[in-house]
RNA sequence: AGGCCCGUAGCUCAGUUGGUUAGAGCGCUACCUUGACACGGUAGAGGUCUGGGGUUCGAGUCCCCACGGGCCUACCA
């Protein structure tokens, strides 16, 4: 672990006073965020060392896209990460966190093909070279911003280790891959029918389309069968795709159409003949039974076609119109033409009739376009024996993917994997590595160019013109990044990874790519866990969706709350079902990262009284206590210090456990009580006045604790408001010769004696505090009025405790005085009783002493149906016999305390009445 | 079509081996401008956990069904 270094000299008195002033009253994150954003990149206080001592935690970035800016789903991720990371780093791992972008091959390729077109270019006309240029340039402009952004809001990653996708290195990467994976006969090429966006102009993978219910209609068309007068009627959701068709079929078995198989069919508008076929891909109840067969624009027809050997003829062009073969509608948009289509046929006389029907259509998943099915020749990668390894690391739980349901799904699409679609119609991205032969058409792959054909020795060699889907180099990020095919020091210490965090929307695009590649290549997993988080919705439960609008943005909100209130909405926010984002939760941690530096700004006010009044810092700010148990000893302990270091202790352990597996909400939840609960509303008040007792050892003694417990809260806070305790750390006197506090370590919970005992002894305190406040309120009393009231108990430790504590009772329930007593109380007045007191408010000192009866009334009625339901409960003979002996012992023991109870609420109404 | 998730206080959400009186934040009510903080303090109201059935001594928690909402996968024209 951490050693303290050699102890700084304390900061002067004069320093001190300085700090006071300066603290402002409220905190305002954008003051104090800067600064540290840029302290910490500049002293590059998180740059990784490969061959430091210590257990290893590193984390990948997901890489986001280079030209974009922060959205809201990158902002969780990176809170969910940058905690974790800060929080090992604290502990003393040797921790990675390493950054960097994508150059995300058809979103980039997207904008800056509209910007071009905005400019009144098509970007074709360039030609490759000058729009790759093009990109780069806009590439140099804007893709810094994002990693601005990340150095903004003080992400501990390791600058020194940027990764970008489309790097040289990375890219001799992918090369390396692809090339071995085609050595291995894992990839090659065939003509298939493929999903097509017309407006991104390449095909898709079956993941790039999405899939939306939409309503629609059947068309039900009349085709004339040849040599006879009988009709074929056939239902289609696309018309205009009929002018490709090349068959019609039937099911083999249908008798309805027996006589027609084998015959001809005259296709409408194209007065072509077409084959009337059997097939066991029609369904003989849908529709009419009949299928036009388009082989050339739709997956199944296309399957009947090539076992058929029909002919595909592609009506259409790659920007979605109808080509030449599409005779009079050459030309038209492919919904234009359905729509002439559809009338022309019914002029025609060959429209029989129109259903509703609703289907689902695909769309591009970036231009939300309706995808066209189309053949093209393409490169295709061998998924299955990927898969298999793959499948097999999780079920053997080599990586843990969290939560559980995920890895169902990850499993249900793994093991129905199909080939992936690796080349793309794009210009920006990595270009295939095969070059194809002029004269004898010979393809050859390899790492370089080479100079001539290996089969016919031509020079007329042309590069592949595609490039690879984006998520092929993504797929290789947790290796490439780290010095992959080299054995770098990086790799060896760092690979695998320890944790994979992101979106469950990318679990098959590339954490399921990952797992593949990485184990194929290197052997071994690439990280040991996945943890996939939610999503952040608008209020009203939509995704959001910046062409929308509907988003919020992170830095933005950022400015107005500051980052630390961000961090920690997401993290209270944290769940595995999908988060809906409100302002209200921000607003809420704002309020707590000032109440932190309230606190803070409390004990700097105060201690500058202190040493008016003649303390020193010297003796409060002991360094060499700072984690050691025990932390101070002898008369210096009371009670409240050893319930206060026992709560701290059980927010460390808890803090532990619950960031241990990923239940960020929970930790967060546990600081926050930890802070505001104990250490502001308890603590903090109940040593008030002992800062600046007179007696000048007892003050000295009362700070030391309270800096010991606030300076171990705020390395306890770090991992979620990294900005706000820095700088109030920095600003403590007990500084250790640490630069910074991600650097200190995490707080341990052994170092704070959890003491179950001073918690109960305390919890009394609390309880009789409490109980007062809520007589006072209830009955009600004058709220500054400092009222006489009455305590019995009959355990002799009960009364010495609260008698030790007397004062701090007084003034904490606003108390003139308080009797203690074991004998029973009597008189008038208010009463209340719990298991260990009871407690007196003489009417005199009450405003309106008649509201006690309708309250006990209500009191008794609530308790009474507790003792007689537990009664009932009690009275069965199975519950007795079946239920464990704690429970009934419990029961009977809870319910002896509450008829005595009972009895004693009973009696006071008597006497009222 | 198959699979998954969710339905808990007015709102947004916790609730990990089923156990006695179901939690938080915001909002709400009353009081308090107290020398850290009104982005605050003290006290409080408010849910029987979507509905129905089942297992169990005991169910928010396990099982089945229904209703409502969301998501993913899928080549039914």
């Amino acid at each position: 672990m951490f050693e303290s270094g050699r102890a700084r000299t304390c900061p002067r008195m004069g320093e001190v006073h300085r700090m006071a002033r300066e603290i402002a009253k409220a905190y305002e994150p954008q003051q104090i965020e800067p600064r540290w954003a840029d302290f910490w990149v500049k002293e590059e206080l998180f740059k990784a060392d490969a061959n430091a001592p210590g257990p290893v935690f590193s984390i990948v970035i997901p890489p986001p896209n280079v030209t974009g800016s922060l959205h809201i789903g990158h902002m969780l991720d990176h809170t969910e990460i940058d905690i974790l990371t800060r929080w090992h780093r604290m502990r003393g791992y040797n921790t990675l966190y390493l950054p960097g972008t994508d150059h995300a091959s058809i979103s980039t390729q997207r904008v800056v093909v509209k910007q071009l077109a905005d400019q009144g270019i098509n970007y074709r006309d360039l030609g490759r070279e000058e729009f790759l240029k093009r990109v780069w340039k806009w590439k140099e402009e804007s893709g810094g911003i994002i990693t601005r952004q990340m150095r903004q809001i003080g992400e501990s990653c390791d600058w020194s280790r940027e990764k970008f996708t489309l790097s040289p290195e990375l890219s001799a990467v992918v090369t390396e891959v692809f090339v071995r994976l085609h050595e291995e006969g894992l990839i090659y090429r065939e003509n298939r029918l493929l999903n097509w966006c017309p407006v991104c102009l390449t095909v898709l993978s079956d993941l790039e389309v999405l899939h939306e219910e939409r309503q629609g209609h059947l068309w039900h068309i009349k085709y004339p069968v040849v040599g006879t007068s009988e009709f074929l009627v056939v239902a289609t959701t696309r018309p205009e795709t009929m002018l490709g068709d090349t068959a019609v079929a039937v099911n083999p078995g249908d008798e309805r159409y027996a006589h027609l198989v084998g015959k001809k069919a005259l296709l409408p508008l194209m007065k072509r003949e077409i084959p009337i076929i059997a097939d066991a891909m029609v369904d003989r109840e849908f529709g009419t039974g009949a299928v036009k067969i388009t082989p050339a624009h739709d997956p199944n027809d296309f399957e009947v076609g090539r076992r058929h050997k029909l002919a595909e003829i592609d009506v259409m062009t790659d920007d979605g119109k109808m080509n030449a073969a599409a005779g009079a509608y050459a030309g038209m948009d492919r919904f234009e033409a359905r729509k002439r289509i559809v009338e022309d046929l019914k002029a025609l006389g060959l429209l029989e009739k129109i259903t509703e029907h609703t289907n689902a259509i695909g769309l591009c998943e970036r231009s939300k376009t309706i995808v066209e099915p189309r053949t093209s020749t393409q490169w295709f990668c061998r998924m299955k024996p990927l898969a298999e390894p793959a499948i097999a690391a999780v079920e053997r739980g080599e990586i843990q993917i969290i939560p559980d349901n995920r890895r169902e799904e990850y499993f249900n699409w793994m093991r129905n994997i199909r080939d992936w679609t690796l080349s793309r119609q794009l210009w920006w991205g990595h270009r295939i590595p095969a070059w194809h032969c002029g004269d004898c058409k010979e393809i050859i792959v390899a790492r370089e160019a080479p100079a001539k054909c290996t089969k016919c020795g031509s020079g007329k060699l042309e590069q592949d013109p595609d490039v690879l889907d984006t998520w092929f180099s993504s797929g290789l990020w947790p290796f490439s990044t780290l010095g992959w095919p080299a054995e770098t020091p990086d790799f060896k210490t760092y690979y695998p990874t320890s944790l994979l965090i992101t979106g469950y929307e990318i679990l098959f695009f590339w954490v399921a790519r990952m797992i593949m590649l990485g184990m194929h290549f290197t052997g071994k997993v690439p990280f040991r866990t996945v943890y996939l988080h939610s999503i952040v919705r608008t209020p009203n439960g939509e995704k959001m969706s910046k062409s929308k609008g509907t988003g919020i943005d992170p830095i933005d909100v950022n400015r107005r709350y500051g980052t630390d209130a961000m961090r920690f909405t997401l993290a209270v926010t944290a769940s595995v079902s999908d988060v809906i984002w409100t302002e209200d939760r921000i607003q809420s941690s704002r309020n707590f990262a000032n109440k932190i530096w309230n606190a803070a700004r409390f004990l700097f006010v105060n201690l500058e009284k202190f040493e008016q009044a003649g303390g020193k810092i010297e003796d409060v700010a002991l360094p060499e206590v700072r984690d050691k148990a025990p932390y101070l000893s002898g008369d210096e302990i009371d009670l409240v210090d050893l319930w206060i270091f026992s709560r701290l202790g059980k927010a460390i352990v808890q803090n532990n456990e619950t960031l241990a597996s990923y239940r960020f909400q929970e930790a967060a939840q546990s600081v926050y009580h930890f802070f505001w609960g104990d250490f502001c509303d308890w603590y903090i008040e109940w040593v008030k006045p002992r800062l600046l007792d007179t007696d000048l050892s007892r003050a000295t003694a009362t700070w030391r604790n309270l800096f010991a417990v606030f300076e171990r809260a705020l390395r306890l806070l770090h991992p979620f408001m990294p900005f706000l305790t820095e700088e109030l750390w920095q600003k403590l006197p007990q500084r250790v010769g640490i630069r910074s506090i991600a650097l200190d370590s995490f707080p341990e919970a052994r170092a704070n004696r959890i003491d179950p005992i001073a918690e109960r002894k305390f919890s009394l305190l609390q309880y009789v505090i409490t109980v007062v406040r809520t007589m006072r309120t209830e009955t009600p009393v004058d709220p500054k009025k400092k009222i006489a009231a009455e305590l019995s108990s009959q355990d002799t430790a009960v009364r010495e405790l609260i008698k030790q504590n007397l004062e701090t009772i007084q003034r904490l329930a606003i108390l003139s005085s308080l009797q203690v007593t074991h004998e029973g109380l009597t008189g008038d007045g208010i009463f209340r009783s719990t298991a260990e007191f009871e407690l007196r408010i003489p009417f005199g000192e009450v405003v309106n002493p008649q509201a006690e009866i309708a309250r006990l009334n209500k009191e008794i009625e609530g308790l009474q149906k507790a003792v007689t339901s537990k009664e009932k409960q009690l009275a069965n003979e199975t519950f007795r016999s079946r239920a464990p002996e704690k429970i009934i012992k419990g029961l009977e023991a809870t319910l002896v305390e509450q008829r005595i109870e009972l009895q004693k609420l009973k009696d006071r109404l008597d006497q009222l009445e």
